[in-house]
DNA sequence: TTGACAACATACCCGGTAGTATGTTCATGT
DNA sequence: ACATGAACATACTACCGGGTATGTTGTCAA
């Protein structure tokens, strides 16, 4: 989360953890396991706080909406292992080093991928319904998510003292999304 | 671009130029210098193109439009550039080896910051004025711009096969935004 | 003609880092 | 009591990559 996946050395995270390499190493047998385990349990994470979600019945809009703000929470109160992820995809599609570690990461990515789609069939149901209004359904998707995502970029803890609670940014960023995909209807929960 | 800052060696960026690693240190005295080159002639790119519409008389709202507009296109067509703007603020805020780059590296992000500037005051005339809706100003300014810069992640020239073209691309992504800020007027260029 | 300098190319150095090999300790089963 | 293996810590290796030192070539002014 703070100094990024390649200048992040195993030596820094055993320090941090006041132990030593070693110990990593027995658990992990490489850096870039260490970094799948990571992304696998924010992953986990995800879907388990989202996908319940899309099972309840009802109006898809509403359901949209109750998922974007799980989602949106959630990518606050698991920032350290969102942000891992979010560098860790691009960082890692082009890098990767074994071809082992390729495939280890390209499973990961489908996964990220199933999750994006939770939110597009979602996100499609609720258009054809007519309760939102937008051209390319991928593409709003893609910056419906990038709103909702954007926390992990500018969120900071300091936040929280200026008098915004995260419920309260949580409200604006979905309200937004929500409103940009055309939505009418009243979105305060 | 394709493979980030820190995974990118000289050698690489030689190679790709049909040249050599001398001929790179000739002209930049560190690869610290050399991105901050990138960084530079992005931003010039960004306010060459962005301040002149900020001059601009009438309404802010519409003046938010046409440097929303302006601003996703430019992101959509310099987009090599952008990104490593991008990478490069978050991971050399921290890694930063010398002091000397440290400074280097905040000079320009106090100049990301200008530029960011110039949407938020455009923002904050445009809701004062009654055309926009939202609750806090520097989230909603935060939000927008990641909207708008969301075709950085995500965009691919293959896109532009599918039927979608960047013109498209670009009024659907705004129209998300402005929506998304609470405009209810026409925003059809 | 020559001296100087820009504009490189080549060869090298050296620090950092992923990964490994080898101890060491402790718990547990027999 | 003893063997065994998990769970580490320590010491080491190999390599990569930023940076440097040193050649080489062409140009241009005096």
């Amino acid at each position: 989360m703070e100094r990024g996946y390649s200048t992040t050395s195993i030596d820094d995270v055993a320090r941090r953890l006041g132990s030593t390499k070693g110990r990593i190493y027995h658990h992990y047998p490489s850096k870039a396991d260490l970094f799948a385990g990571v992304f696998r349990t924010a992953m986990d994470l995800n879907f388990r706080i989202v996908l319940p979600l899309t099972r309840h019945g009802g109006n898809a809009a509403e359901r949209l909406i109750a998922m974007a703000r799980a989602h949106t929470r959630n990518m606050i109160e698991t920032r350290a292992y969102q942000r891992a992820v979010w560098e860790g995809v691009e960082l890692h599609l082009r890098g990767a080093t074994t071809p082992e570690q390729r495939t280890t990461l390209a499973e990961l990515t489908r996964r990220r991928d199933a999750y994006e789609h939770l939110f597009k069939a979602t996100l499609d149901e609720a258009g054809r319904a007519g309760d939102l209004t937008f051209d390319n359904l991928s593409i709003a998707n893609q910056v419906m998510l990038t709103a909702l995502n954007s926390p992990i970029v500018w969120y900071s803890p300091r936040d929280a003292g200026s008098g915004e609670t995260i419920d309260n940014l949580v409200e604006q960023v979905v309200t937004f999304a929500m409103r940009g995909l055309g939505y009418q209807g009243d979105i305060t929960s």
